[in-house]
DNA sequence: AAATTAATTGCAGGAAAATGCAGAATTATC
DNA sequence: GATAATTCTGCATTTTCCTGCAATTAATTT
């Protein structure tokens, strides 16, 4: 048998137990727990595994729970995103409308890639007045359906999976110019390791865009922050705004 | 730069897991960080990394996520070309496929912008291996597709209508570069007044693309040809290639 | 209350699923 | 083109699942 790591506290069941009574323990551990595991349960209940293989079976055909190889999960267990759908898409809107609240008429400003950013471009009023440089294609593609923005996209050798244009061109092009805003995605974003990323070209680029900037914006949704990945970008102090979905009570900023 | 070997703040995952679990876990890593490495779950949720593997393959049957060599991506991620409604699409197919005939491996391209480029990037062998300048963000992206492909994104201001760079920037830039062949596709064409276009910043662009280039390809599809817009790119006589649909016997050429 | 029927349970043995491992094949990287 | 990393294939092992069956228990009928 396997050992669980965590001791739960056991409702002990009675002995000479009735099928019905076993399925009400077998959900409200699921409930409890949102799965169960059939060799948990044999011993808890008491009884032979194919009586609960046999049990499990039944809430299944009942729609009650979900059975799988094992065990049996919570119905309401579902993949953590939306098919066809960004993930977070919500939390990456509510970030994206209040950066947006950071750029006023006339303003000179460079955004990275990524979804929150595209969900930016999308946002933003149909009529503002603004230069945005950008390093993505797709943010580019998405702002140039603003007639009054002057869309400028530095050029570079296009990442395959950032799908943001990097290497020396790029950061070379970005020495050049100088904005007053500048929106960043993260990746990784920790209170001690500052922001971080995975893709060594990436970095390069991202350290450019914030050496052209006078003022740094992240833009994170809640769920990555105290992620940490392998290569730094900067260290929090560094960043002027930090944009998130969360209230400022909560828990994660201490 | 620091480097980190290991990413230390990741949500725990419990022992014993079940595979959905698994499953889930994974799409939320990708969700998060929009990519993932077999080696880092293979960590992350104590399993060997076939298992990580199979996991990834499944989940890439269902539609899920995009396996890659080493890991994988969000599906999200990438640009949905799905423009079905393309005026005369099957003429531009036929053109792009006789353009394709011209590009032999290892070759620096140069390409515009347009639906029959998108066509030709599209129908660019998975492996070939070659290196493409364009001004086209849309053109990058399809190509960006392929594995082997460096490409390289001249970048500039983003026109809104033709929706490729232009400006001073892409210019300059242009003439810094030297390809083997540029393709270039044809608004107006006709023998006498030779390739013709309508948008001033456009023509710029195309000239420099022309200078850059050993060979010039023009892509039309037939019906273009004898009609002619307000401003001249180049004479006929200047090009290497035109490629049409049309056959050889039509009267257009007389 | 006894007899009959129906439902439940455990068990054996085989099928299926899940996982890890070794070696070959493929792909990436320099 | 060599080297390293990743993937694939086949295989062995373990775990879980299923089927039929017999024993037991519960429910129903007489």
């Amino acid at each position: 048998m396997q050992l669980y790591h965590k001791s739960f506290k056991v409702e002990q069941p009675i002995s000479n137990m009735l099928k019905k009574e076993r399925h009400a323990f077998i959900i409200k551990q699921i409930n409890l727990h949102n799965k169960v595991l059939s060799s948990d349960l044999s011993i808890q209940l008491q009884v032979s595994e194919d009586t609960i293989r046999r049990d499990l079976n039944n809430l299944s055909e009942e729609g009650k729970i979900l059975k799988v190889h094992g065990g049996a999960l919570s119905k309401s267990f579902h993949y953590p995103y939306q098919l066809n759908d960004i993930y977070a898409k919500d939390s990456k809107k509510e970030v994206a409308q209040k950066a947006i609240k950071l750029i006023s008429e006339g303003m000179v400003v460079l955004t990275g890639g990524g979804t929150t950013m595209m969900e930016m471009a999308r946002l933003i009023p149909k009529d503002l007045e603004a230069t945005f440089f950008t390093v993505s294609p797709l943010v580019a593609l998405e702002l140039s359906e603003h007639k009054n923005l002057t869309v400028i996209l530095i050029g570079g050798q296009l990442s395959k999976n950032a799908h943001i244009n990097i290497g020396s061109k790029t950061v070379t092009d970005l020495l050049e110019i100088k904005v007053d805003l500048c929106f960043l995605g993260a990746n990784g974003i920790d209170l001690k390791e500052g922001i971080t990323d995975s893709d060594f070209e990436v970095v390069q680029v991202k350290k450019a865009m914030i050496r052209s900037a006078a003022k740094v914006a992240i833009m994170s949704i809640g769920e990555k922050l105290d992620s940490v990945q392998k290569m730094k970008v900067c260290s929090l102090s560094s960043l002027e705004y930090l944009i998130s979905d969360l209230k400022p009570e909560d828990p994660k900023f201490q």
